[in-house]
DNA sequence: CCGGCGGTTTGACAGAGGTCAATGCATGGG
DNA sequence: CCCATGCATTGACCTCTGTCAAACCGCCGG
């Protein structure tokens, strides 16, 4: 079994207790996904031996902004958000990550923004000082890395312009085909949101109930359908590309 | 003399007619804060050699936005603004490049967005493929990279807090002070803002009228001085912050 | 199967900020 | 040196979206 991560609790990572023997790679779900999918062998199996597999329930917050920077982690599976706030409380998220990204901050001393589980999740966890020793060391970790941070800082430079740029309507039909995109839907082609409309308001930057109207509005035009709390099913994409683009 | 930059004009540059022997990385003004600091001095002159220092006057665009990434840069003096557009025209800045930052998208095969001189700039400007063959083979040019690019992607998400969650009151004094800590006030406390109101605008997800409105409210309130059309003098530092903040 | 909790939807209303328009005024070219 | 041009300021107005509040209803535990 993974350690359960208790770092919410008592701040300090209890990185000597391991509750069981490190995991193999071997069987790793985003082995060939992860920022480690490039190494050799012998390389994967020293990193490993650095982390550590966490599980995380959906809630629980793996770092705070502002901490100092102590560990970094691939996804394995679930979803997380990266998140800031005002000093009064007004919460944006800036980022989404879902199983093989990578979280954390590499190569320096604070954590610029929280990071909490949506979903329940499990994390190969690294202690900072000793992933970025090992990263220094293996020039092919390292550009994956860089490729990654480059690829999210495009997407998140894309996102500034939903927010800067972009109607309450726009935002929303955006975000849904966004989530289209990465989640895959089933049989009936429905999407599950790993997000509560509050979460979805925070990613866009607008309210829960303008959220919330904007939805109901693209349903009653028969755009989209809502099954349940966070299920979408996606009726008419074309319709709703055109919203997005502010038709 | 530099070569002029002629890219806005026929597209494809013209790699082969420089119009003087490289300059020497020596009297570079910004040799030890660009990503090629920490190079050894034949590692340095052979970049140097791949690289041709053009001069852009203020306006001219570098590349445009899902262009093919043909070339990357250092910034060696001016200001450049990076930006996205939507389909019906309206822009949003989503960053803003000074004296040895690095432009471009080094590593993929499309320019996210478009890179505009907003004054008179001099580049140091490589052909994409061959800057991403030597960092390939020069770890500490992409580990130095790699550095920037994290810092370019925590700025980033902070600012899109700003776009996401302050009034239009919080993102113009955010604004005056991010300004007033990257530009030095000459010796009467003013700064000359590289950016008119529109451009100012467009960093800030609103619209020219709005800032106006703001900038006049701070100086009737005595927090900042106007002086000529892009002078801003910053009187009280500390009710700027409260302002920042949403006190 | 039912009841209650917490997230969601809907409604009414107000205000921040966008839009349109006119005036003001730096700045640079003649 | 002065005028014209284009940016900036100011004003009036209106709409989009945020706020406050109530009703609704999936979902989970009993």
């Amino acid at each position: 079994m993974d350690t359960q991560f208790d770092g919410a609790q008592n701040g300090a990572l209890p990185l000597m207790t391991r509750a069981c023997a490190p995991q193999s790679c071997d069987q790793c779900g985003v082995r060939d996904r992860a920022i480690c999918a490039d190494l050799s062998e012998p390389d994967r199996d020293a990193l490993s031996r650095i982390g550590r597999r966490v599980t995380l329930h959906a809630g629980q917050t793996v770092m705070w902004e502002g901490d100092d920077s102590m560990v970094v982690a691939n996804v394995i599976e679930g979803t997380l958000k990266l998140a800031t706030s005002t000093g009064d409380g007004r919460e944006q998220i800036v980022g989404v990550v879902y199983a093989s990204d990578f979280i954390g901050r590499p190569f320096g001393a604070r954590t610029p923004h929280s990071v909490t589980a949506l979903t329940d999740a499990r994390l190969c966890l690294f202690p900072r000082g000793r992933f970025d020793g090992f990263a220094r060391d293996h020039g092919d970790l390292q550009h994956r890395l860089l490729q990654r941070t480059l690829d999210d800082l495009d997407r998140t430079r894309d996102w500034m312009l939903l927010l800067g740029r972009k109607t309450a309507r726009e935002k929303v039909a955006t975000f849904l085909l966004d989530m289209a995109r990465r989640l895959q839907a089933d049989p009936t082609g429905t999407i599950e949101l790993p997000l509560s409309r509050q979460q979805i308001a925070d990613i866009l930057g607008t309210t829960i109930e303008t959220v919330s109207r904007q939805m109901s509005d693209f349903k009653r035009r028969g755009i989209i359908a809502l099954v349940g709390r966070r299920g979408v099913r996606l009726v008419d994409g074309a319709a709703l590309e055109a919203l997005a683009e502010g038709v």
